[in-house]
RNA sequence: GGAGAAGUGGCUGAGUGGUCGAAAGCGCCUGAUUGCUAAUUAGGUGUACGGGUCAAACUGUACCGCAGGUUCGAAUCCUGUCUUCUCCGCCA
């Protein structure tokens, strides 16, 4: 959500924003409701102010006769400010329901496009992508030779999209986790396990729709809560409603959850195994910042997040997201494609890690602010995201990349020390 | 899951229908004073949204977990809800 009044003020470039998002927000709508809305709550606080005058005077009248004329006068106000509470009420309600559909304004930088055919490729990782003197498998056929993955089973027990992993490959899960988590924490990132489920408010406030047709979340029925798409929302929600100090900024967290998504709409667009399933594992940097902070804890991030796919060998290039592709909440958006040899024809590109700065979006609809010693008032955070691993995507990048002409795999030297192997699949 | 109790300002904690944005203490800020990492003392010290101003000063409204209700009037009474604590049950 974008601060109301920065809206009114500058509704022509919200607008333009939203054009170039390819969203349609009424905003002309709020500027002439705001007005409207402005002069409501006065004659509400008029009448307010007057009522509680004369309920005040009550207390002291001198005998019945005047208290009885004064108690008809303070319902009577009482009477016309509800009314003009309600019409106020009304109006507010109208303009908050616009803001919500605003998204956040984006970076200068930004590319400017309806979709991400006008994203930006800002550079590549330290890794070129494999020449291999075989036909390489994709992770799926590596799976099926080594028993390590089994969708047939998933969807036998739990509907199609979901899926067993199995053996070495768990292994691989867990010290990919544990490398990430490692890192992370040496860089200031506490390592955090959140729920898998959250309030729907949260859900919202972070910018996700809990229910509804269009709906990527799985609720949970005759509760208001919802099984978490991203630990984004568990984290993000952690301080809402709260006021934290600016000597605390900014706050650095690692979140490890699981990730529930209902891919609903993306059959057309269905990929082959693990790279778009209803359930998998991720470890989430989450950071809450001072506004002049989150520009260069966006570049850590993005940093942080080519620093762990450089390290495991994976090639990869990043993507600065154009403006139609950002989503609402983020003001910019860099995304890091690993090279994929078992995606479509001989390779492809595939996302692996999103991070976003919200900037106050997020902040403003959760409300989380900070107050800085000595200062009159409070301002808003801002939040950023992105992903250090996401289980299942990752996997396939390491599987594919790290592939040897008689199916095994060769462990990342990173990692080794988690798994105790230096290959796995081996015959 | 069942039964109780409680949720007040940065913290502790008064307040059971009117003059309460809310006592007191602590903390914090400013000044005074004492030559000594402190004491004493005076004053100040919430947030949001409006009005006002170049900016302040100043000023209106709301906020005593949250949402409703009763009443001329609610921190105070009623209902619901959330959270916390205690006891019981169940359980990884």
């Amino acid at each position: 959500m974008l601060d109301r009044k920065f809206v009114i003020e500058n509704a022509e470039a919200v607008l333009q924003n939203c054009a170039n998002r390819n969203v349609s927000s009424d905003v002309g709508k709020i500027v002439e409701l705001e007005k409207q809305r402005r002069e409501k709550l006065q004659e509400t606080e008029k009448l307010n102010a007057e009522a509680k005058a004369r309920s005040k005077e009550i207390g002291q009248a001198k005998d019945d006769a005047e208290r009885e004329s004064l108690k008809e006068a303070a319902r009577q106000l009482r009477a016309d400010k509800d009314a003009a509470q309600k019409a106020h009420d009304e109006m507010d309600a109208q303009i908050r329901e616009i803001e919500l559909t605003i998204p956040n304004m984006a970076h200068p930088a930004c590319p400017v496009g309806v979709d991400d055919k006008s994203n930006l490729e800002l550079g590549h990782g330290k890794h070129k992508p494999s020449e291999f003197d075989f036909k390489p498998l994709d992770h799926l056929e590596l799976g099926e030779k080594h028993d390590w993955i089994d969708f047939e089973g998933g969807a036998r027990t739990t509907g199609q999209g979901f899926y067993f992993l199995k053996g070495d490959l768990v292994l691989l899960d867990f010290a990919l986790q544990q490398y990430a988590i490692t890192q992370l924490s040496a860089r200031g990132f506490v390592p955090t396990i959140t729920p898998d489920l959250a309030r729907d408010s949260v859900l919202e406030g972070i910018g996700f729709m809990p229910r509804g047709p269009e709906t990527q979340i799985y609720s949970v029925e005759g509760m208001d809560i919802s099984l978490i798409g991203t630990a984004e929302i568990t984290l993000g929600g952690l301080y809402s409603g709260k006021t934290l100090m600016d000597t605390e900024l900014p706050i650095k967290l690692c979140g490890i959850s699981h990730c529930y998504r209902t891919e609903a709409g993306a059959a057309g667009r269905a990929s082959r195994g693990l790279y778009r399933v209803h359930q998998f594992t991720k470890i989430e940097m989450f950071a809450f910042t001072l506004p002049e902070q989150s520009d260069a804890m966006h570049e850590e991030i993005r940093q942080i997040e080519c620093d762990l796919f450089d390290a495991i060998g994976v090639p990869y290039r990043i993507v600065d997201t154009a403006t139609g592709d950002l989503g609402g909440p983020a003001y910019r958006k860099y995304d890091l494609e690993a090279w994929m040899p078992g995606r479509g024809d001989g390779g492809e590109y595939g996302e692996v890690t999103s991070t976003s700065n919200c900037t106050d979006y997020q902040a403003r609809r959760l409300n989380i602010r900070y107050k800085e010693k000595g200062k009159k008032g409070t301002r808003f955070v801002h939040t950023l995201n992105g992903t250090a691993f996401a289980l299942s995507r990752a996997i396939i990048a390491v599987l594919e990349n790290n592939q040897n002409a008689d199916g095994s795999v060769t462990v990342p030297e990173v990692l080794r020390p988690f798994i105790g192997k230096d290959v796995i699949g081996v015959a």
